[in-house]
DNA sequence: CATGAATGAGCCTTCATTCAT
DNA sequence: AATGAATGAAGGCTCATTCAT
């Protein structure tokens, strides 16, 4: 993501590098702020800490960076998309294995990051994150939902199919790598999940026929 | 639950108080850290708006409370079970039906505090507090599995159920109450979430015979 | 020393008890204001603490006494005088024995209350007290001195004796109970201190002279 | 004295600064303190008047020192040994002139700084501070007693000499440099003082032979 | 009179941010 | 540009004193 979206969220810099070095410093101190905000908690951290950490001065973090905040989103801008779950159409095909490859691939990234460890935490602390956040996440919902509708259309789905409540559940279900997961991390498990998910949509019939389509 | 359990969590109360009147005093303080959490955030909160939101001067905050974190614990510990759902032996009689009342009724309880919402900021920063959470989180699900476990055996469920994913989806899906009810709160919501829920256990034709058992 | 002494340091009292019920409380609270600014110092003890090893409320104290100062003064008062050492018309008959039992008994007045423990903090924080701590140090060495110079007249004293200087050091000498004594406790020390004080005064055979003549 | 003493009693500094700037500013908060200290006591001194008297900010107290307390030991750190008369090896030669000397210059070391009235308060609130004070003093007293030991030995000193006793009261005078020269200051007072010191020691007789010796 | 809960001023300390070098 | 010392507002907490019961 952009600068121009940084703008959107957080407004101009105090300076945005163009040279070689000042973009390695600013890099160090996003990535000195990651982690130190995941390991400590956003509020418990604070900017000398992250200047040390990263090697420069206190007075350097604040050439680069407005505050704190907008080095959080910063962080958060780059990677906020990142944080939902990729998933649309996937209803056609071999939506299993579909479901479990994109799932599993949303997890490395997770886990890359562990932005998501902290969102919780800032969500309650900053409204304009929290809508956007919301934003992204309706965004997502409505694609899953639409999605469904057009299964629905083809007879793919359950005749009973809510499809609010069951794509609110698929959201819920990927968002939330299920932590149980991040122990063991086998590949099994993300198909395990899909297979979950799936059968939330696709009676066993459709699903094999979908499944043998392939 | 009682003072008993806050000695587990967080020690001794600086004074416990007999008389009404302090009684009266220390729950709108309680009252006061709650909705001012709530609204603000933890960390946003200090001790003096807690005491002055409640009427009191800040001096007295601290006759009741040692600090800040204490009553936010004195808060949780009244309610940390209360945060996770009550889901056990629900594998017999008419699943949906008994799974719909008891979200509802967790759901009204969680509307009632609304500390659920406080949750997520407080695992980052206290790991005691995280510590006990995942403890009853854990117990839950482990009583989800063995639920499970014995409806297999019975042959009530999918044949090719993996048990552990599934607990984990069905707490996940029930502990968080998809937000998109929040607005609505419908009774048709807690039946589509229960519906949802007993498509992930039991194939639809097992269902029915449970149903009609009853 | 009566409450006029103490209007004269400290004004009116809030309350000076007739009953007996009330004298006992009022005693029972100098008595614990004693003890705790003793063991842990004047600024270190609080009211609350007073009022609580004295055995009545908080509230309580202050029917008593304007404040912790006052309680303070009140003991002082009555003990001020006794802090210092009776010596006076002592350079006749047998000087040391003299000065050995009355300095023993000093140090017996001085061992019952300790007050000359807080003394050397109170003077630096009360400069009224101060003021009239140094105003009965200077009755005393005045007496001391006019003592000597009368001795001086009849020849009984070193050639060479410079009043103001050994006045001093006598003060200093016997207000002072050496600490080497706090521990032993021995009747010897105190003659021994005597006879020191005595050297200091008089030439060998002078002492000599006045211890036969009795 | 060096930061190595200070460590002995206080540990590490926050931050000894090195920049001639920074240091000057550390001097200026310690010199603020000792005249505030004295002036009003500690207890009624805080960090937010000594920074002011210094011409800082609040903070900057805190850059430089842990605490009040922390100036406080290192003012007394400096300045603990100074406190107590430096008198050793002087019943050679001609005691009561060497006495005098000694005598004068411990005064207008105790005169520069006036630790010496800080003392009082600070042993009875902190018993670290004591034993620090309580062991130099006992040194020195071992000191003067082994002197006197020698000296006795020789057959200089007054045949019933009870070295102990002797011994406190030489510390005595001396450490507390009579008040009373504190108004005057003369030179004369302090051979007074050493002629005193001298006779509690010495049978005339004796001392005339070491002065002529010389 | 006694009580002890309540008060709130004031101290200690931290840290986001500025600014002189 | 970089530095890191300095700033001072703000939060945490205590305690001398008051006052309703």
């Amino acid at each position: 993501m952009s600068e121009h979206q940084d703008e959107k969220v957080i407004g101009e810099y105090p300076y945005v590098p163009k040279q070689q070095r000042a973009q390695a410093k600013r890099q160090a101190l996003l990535e000195s702020g990651r982690l130190l905000f995941i390991e400590q908690g956003y509020e418990q951290t604070n900017a000398k800490e992250i200047a040390a950490h990263a090697g420069v001065a206190t007075g350097t973090f604040y050439r680069y960076f407005v505050d704190k905040r907008q080095l959080m989103m910063s962080l958060m801008n780059e990677q906020l998309d990142r944080l939902l779950p990729p998933i649309h159409d996937w209803t056609t095909n071999n939506p299993e294995s579909y479901l479990a490859i994109r799932l599993e691939e949303h997890y490395k990234q997770l886990d890359q990051l562990n932005l998501n460890l902290l969102l919780p935490e800032l969500l309650v602390k900053d409204s304009q994150l929290a809508e956007l956040f919301e934003e992204i996440r309706s965004k997502m919902l409505r694609r899953i939902i639409s999605n469904l509708r057009s299964a629905k259309k083809q007879g793919l789905v359950w005749d009973d199919l809510n499809v609010e409540t069951v794509a609110w559940s698929i959201l819920l279900l990927s968002e939330q790598i299920p932590e149980a997961m991040i122990q063991g991390r086998k590949k099994e498990d993300f198909q395990h999940l899909a297979k979950v998910i799936c059968r939330l949509v696709f009676p066993p019939e459709k699903l094999e026929q979908l499944k043998t389509n392939k």
